[in-house]
DNA sequence: TTTTGAGTTGTTCGA
DNA sequence: GTCGAACAACTCAAA
């Protein structure tokens, strides 16, 4: 019997299809899965109010499914390198596995303490349990990372057959020795004042409800995606977005599930598989340009000429821009720690078109307050939306609200969930309020200005506005890559 | 994963 | 009955 392997759990909290764990079964001896609460090594990015929460539950749910499998899992508060040589020696564990993290800090960290551990003689391994694709595996013709999205799924798929994820590791054979190890608990990951109910009511953490969650899609909703995904109102989407961030359920698994299901080329089933690879792609971004969380990946748009306008911004984050479309997205993120992916777009565009507030304001924000908080995922959204990013449109794209709403929510139904006061106005009107007629207003008692804001900037003023600002930058130094 | 405005075509209606 | 204004509905290029 071999001394005890130490499996580092991140953001990969299941045990089936992770590489990781699977190796460290498979090796004869003891495993000790441990989980180390490091979130200063991840400034400025430490996890947010929602991923907190999240976190919490998922670690409770890992934990219980170790236990029955006879691993219990070992929680314990950073430095990671610190806390990994304490438990190396109070284990006298000889090797190490974890699955690997992209994230620029974390690249960092894990590097250092990759070769600090096998200096001194660990056996430390590491793996891909995260992506379909790891970032430094595609490249386009000339040898450089792409930066549009169609031609980097393409390249993407060529790349052959998709291998099948690995299966649950067997019940403990060895015991290991019993170390002390902190409650989910006491890393106060929770909320002191209950802002949490609405989080609470629809989200379920853990890798057993990420299953559910697949399987009812699957059954569902995957074959009406393509359209029913784009209205917010219904339910057309897969709702996995927060597991695969914490690594509940992983994309090869989801792959490996909708194909097998469904093994014809489709459409429907397409088109649900490509937003994996939009999660692919902004992995493969972050990689490669790992400066842009901050900055943005066009530098020519390091000049844009922002307001900075706290009482705007603040209408914006509590979703009381007078535009209800923008406001229901806004107020769906802060009580359930979710936004559709349309309203993501529609309120990005809006605090920095027609706002002209900083992209990176609005990743703050989402960075808080979404459960599903992903570096790459948050990065690639803003600076698409901010139209300083990959994939850029030719155009300077500015959503209007107005008409996202006529298409996207026609019925009204998602604004009269989220904006309860414009509930009884009529589809005609529930996305332009300020301009439906007085009776109209009256009858369903809404008075514009007292029980519903008027909008805070004319959207046909605001478009302009932020395209003379454009002009100021392209006069600016052409678009270059470091 | 867009919007707008200009231009075109088709229809209605009244002089 | 014919003509043109007005407008709706649509396409398309440009941003």
């Amino acid at each position: 019997m071999k001394r005890p392997s130490i499996v580092w759990f991140r953001k990969d909290l299941r045990l089936e299809d992770n590489a990781a764990f699977y190796t460290a079964a498979e090796r004869d001896g003891p495993i000790i899965p441990l989980y180390i609460w490091a979130p200063e090594e991840e400034r400025p990015w430490e996890p947010g109010g929602a991923s907190r929460w999240w976190l919490h539950y998922s670690l409770e749910s890992l934990s219980d499914e170790l236990e029955t499998l006879g691993y219990p899992l070992i929680i314990r508060a950073g430095p990671s390198l610190h806390v990994l040589e304490e438990v190396i020696k109070e284990t006298r564990a000889e090797a190490l596995f974890w699955n690997r993290l992209y994230e620029p800090e974390a690249i960092k960290r894990d590097t250092r303490i990759k070769s600090t551990l096998s200096s001194r003689g660990i056996d430390v391994q590491t793996f891909n349990a995260s992506l379909l694709f790891e970032p430094w595996t595609i490249f386009n013709k000339q040898k450089k990372p792409f930066q549009v999205f169609t031609r980097f799924w393409q390249a993407c798929l060529k790349q052959g057959e998709m291998t099948s994820p690995l299966p649950m590791p067997p019940h403990a054979r060895g015991r290991a020795p019993s170390i002390k190890s902190l409650s989910p608990s006491e890393l106060h990951l929770l909320p002191e004042v209950p802002w949490d109910q609405g989080i609470s009511a629809i989200w379920r953490p853990g890798a057993h409800h990420a299953r559910q969650r697949l399987d009812y899609f699957i059954e569902h909703a995957l074959m009406d995606y393509k359209e029913q995904r784009e209205f917010p109102g219904k339910h057309g989407v897969s709702y996995l977005s927060p597991y695969l961030h914490f690594g509940e359920i992983s994309p090869r698994m989801i792959w490996h599930e909708v194909v097998r299901e469904y093994p014809e080329e489709s459409e429907e089933r397409d088109a649900y598989l490509r937003q994996l690879g939009w999660r692919e792609f902004a992995h493969h971004l972050l990689y490669h340009f790992p400066f842009t969380p901050t900055d943005p990946l066009r530098r020519e748009f390091s000049h844009f000429p922002w307001h900075h306008d706290d009482k705007a911004l603040k209408a914006w984050q509590t979703g009381y821009t007078g535009y209800p479309l923008v406001d229901a997205g806004m107020r769906q993120l802060w009580i359930t720690g979710w936004m559709h992916n349309r309203l993501r777009m529609v309120v990005g565009s809006f605090l920095v078109k027609d706002l002209l507030l900083p992209w990176q304001e609005g990743a703050k924000w989402f960075w808080d307050t979404l459960v599903d908080a992903d570096l790459a995922n948050n990065t690639l959204g803003w600076q698409w939306v901010a139209g300083c990013g990959a994939d850029a449109a030719p155009y300077f794209r500015i959503f209007n609200p107005v008409t996202q709403g006529e298409k996207f929510d026609g019925t009204g139904e998602y604004v009269r969930r989220w904006v309860p006061e414009l509930a009884k106005l009529p589809d005609e009107w529930i996305q332009q309020p300020w301009d439906a007629p007085p009776d109209v207003l009256k009858q369903a008692e809404v008075e514009i200005g007292k029980t519903y804001p008027h909008p805070i900037v004319d959207h046909s003023v605001a478009r302009k506005r932020a395209l003379d600002a454009l002009k100021e930058i392209t006069g600016a130094k052409a678009f270059e890559t470091p």
